[in-house]
DNA sequence: GCATCATGCAA
DNA sequence: TATTGCATGATGC
């Protein structure tokens, strides 16, 4: 870890937030703790007597969700937004991780192997398979994860893998195809939700399509498709209408393969990986569906787990075979990093992506996509 | 000190 | 009324 530079951001956090505060306790008329949720709800709902837009089962919701609906009623709703995003950013990410930096100034997570249904990893201690990435500011703590002196980091990921997977385990013409012509499955998706030359789809199309693809991996409904998207829900269920319309291979897999989890009581990964699912015979229904989510989601997810830590190996044998000095560092689920020397990086490149791409061999090509950086800011 | 809740970060 | 995780601060026991 760079040190010195998480110290310099956590130090501009504390005086954002700051200001922050003050802004805040001047709207309110007096001090308060800003993160307890039960005193900002007091103060945003009964003091200022903003409406409530949603409860949870202890009192008055005050999540991001909520505060972007009040943002323009009151201006101290936009200051607790970015109170929020500080905050999060000084205690889980600047303190949290300066917290676990070894005194060889590099920082090891502790991956568990059998703690996730699916198969996949996870991360403690620091969890460092989230780590923000979408913000600029958020996205800044990873220009401080540096390799060791005069390294350099490859970072490579697989392309839309959990739809990969899919387009293989539904046997699913259209999006096989997609895949196999190295199309641009959300402008591909929109083409066929929205019927127009993949050419004309529009950015907000395209970002439909994307939320409808993401969903369906999870087994959607219009409800939350609709909430995800800001459509109503009977364009919502259009979407979702047209696209098993068109992706019949996914309908039909949605159909059988919950109906096979009900049969035998566990799904499967294409490896065999598999997981009992007993809240299918639940009586309640909320339950029921939660477990039928469960089976479409599953063998989705954990096939591509599996795939990921097979190449785990194959990667560390290929790199140590080859006599490079590289290392495999670090997985976040569908991205592997390795730090190397940098005469070895292009080398090492092809070894990493070529062993993700050929780990085995699906009716969709497996497609990898690596970049050399100084951190991890600048390979992802 | 431990458990739970609300919140928010990632794939 | 969307899958899988983990960390944090507040709160209550």
């Amino acid at each position: 870890m760079d040190r010195n530079t998480l110290v310099s951001f956590g130090q501009m956090l504390t005086e954002r937030i700051a200001a922050c505060e003050q802004a805040i306790f001047g709207y309110a008329g007096g001090e308060f703790n800003i993160n307890s949720t039960k005193q900002l709800g007091e103060v945003l709902f009964e003091r200022l007597n903003l409406p409530p837009v949603k409860k949870t089962k202890t009192g008055y919701s005050t999540n991001a969700e909520v505060l972007e609906k009040l943002a323009d009623k009151h201006p101290m709703v936009r200051q607790v937004m970015e109170y929020r995003v500080l905050t999060k950013l000084k205690s889980t990410y600047a303190d949290g991780l300066l917290k676990v930096i070894g005194p060889d100034g590099r920082i090891r997570t502790t991956f568990q192997n059998l703690v996730t249904a699916t198969g996949r990893l996870s991360s403690t201690d620091p969890n460092l398979q989230n780590i923000p990435v979408r913000t600029e500011l958020g996205s800044e703590i990873r220009k401080m994860f540096v390799p060791r002196p005069g390294w350099v980091f490859v970072d490579a990921d697989y392309s839309q893998i959990e739809l990969r997977v899919l387009a293989h385990i539904a046997e699913d013409p259209l999006m096989q195809e997609a895949f196999r012509t190295g199309r641009d499955i959300h402008t591909a998706t929109a083409a066929q939700v929205f019927g127009v030359p993949p050419e004309e789809v529009t950015p907000l199309q395209r970002r439909h399509a994307k939320a409808v693809n993401f969903g369906i991996v999870y087994g959607i409904s219009e409800f939350s498709l609709a909430e995800d998207i800001g459509v109503s829900r009977y364009e919502a269920k259009a979407y979702i209408d047209s696209y098993l319309d068109r992706y019949a291979g996914v309908r039909a897999y949605m159909r059988e393969i919950v109906a096979e989890a009900k049969d035998r009581g566990y799904v499967t990964t294409l490896f065999g990986r598999r997981r009992y699912i007993p809240e299918l015979k639940s009586s309640n229904y909320n339950i029921r569906q939660g477990a039928e989510r469960i089976a479409l989601n599953t063998p989705i997810q954990g096939t591509a787990a599996d795939l990921i830590k097979l190449a785990m190996v194959r990667v560390d044998r290929a790199l140590e075979e080859a006599g490079l000095q590289a290392k495999l560092i670090l997985q976040v689920h569908d991205e592997l990093i390795v730090e190397c020397p940098p005469e070895e990086a292009e080398q090492v490149r092809a070894i990493v992506t070529g062993q993700m791409e050929s780990v085995a061999q699906l009716s969709v090509p497996l497609v990898a996509e690596a970049k050399v950086g100084r951190s991890w800011y600048e390979a992802k």
